[in-house]
DNA sequence: TACTAGATCGGCT
DNA sequence: GCCGATCTAGTAG
């Protein structure tokens, strides 16, 4: 049985209210990225939120500069910025320009473009079962999955190829609420938004 | 299962 | 120079 999947971009409204609020929309959503021959998409099952005016964690925190002005922009635009010397992390910016807010995407559930996912994550076909909840649970596996990079900071999700689908709102009472992963600072804040018992989240 | 270290580079002090 | 919104492989238990 095929499922139905909505097909209408989410607008830029959507995405300049409150970053807590878009975050926790943000579940449940499809992100899609269109390449020249291929098409990934996958459910957002897990975000991150980040608020330069309150929270030292963020990027913005320490006010404008080359690496952050998009995150400084106006809702709707991709953020994606390089850490650990070796990964991408894929964030939604929130708000009105100067906001300095956006929305880290921590894992998605592999929808369309499953055999390329597999391809860029593994070089390799999949050895068993348990690879398959791996491909996409962790920012930096979002980003190496998709093949998102550097070239991709500042796109816009309301015009090009990629962007992100609306799909019906998720439950509150099935959105798990938690600290933030893999910070050292502001790291009681309560930002981190999952979709209970959903496989593909990095941690439950 | 749980912890540790190494990779590796760009941004900022 | 230092450190990071991470991931993986390795070792120990």
């Amino acid at each position: 049985m095929k499922l139905k999947i909505p097909t209408a971009k989410l607008e830029r409204s959507f995405y300049t209210r409150n970053v807590l609020t878009v975050a926790k929309e943000l579940l449940g959503k499809i992100l899609v990225k269109e390449d020249n021959d291929k098409k990934f998409s996958g459910k957002i099952v897990e975000v991150e939120a980040y608020d330069g005016s309150i929270d030292e964690a963020a990027h913005t925190y320490i006010g404008l500069t080359k690496r952050n002005e998009i995150m400084f922009g106006i809702g709707g635009f991709l953020y994606v910025y390089f850490t650990y010397g070796a990964h991408y992390c894929c964030n939604v910016v929130t708000g009105k320009r100067g906001k300095g807010t956006a929305i880290l995407i921590r894992s998605v559930e592999p929808i369309d473009g499953i055999e390329a996912i597999i391809e860029n994550r593994y070089g390799r076909e999949l050895l068993n079962e348990k690879e398959k909840y791996n491909l996409t649970n962790g920012p930096g596996k979002v980003c190496k999955a998709f093949n998102i990079n550097k070239k991709h900071n500042g796109f816009d999700l309301t015009g090009g190829y990629i962007y992100i689908l609306k799909a019906p709102k998720i439950k509150n009472k099935d959105i798990m609420v938690t600290k933030r992963i893999g910070i050292n600072k502001s790291i009681d804040l309560p930002w981190r938004f999952y979709i209970r018992d959903n496989l593909y989240v990095s941690k439950k």
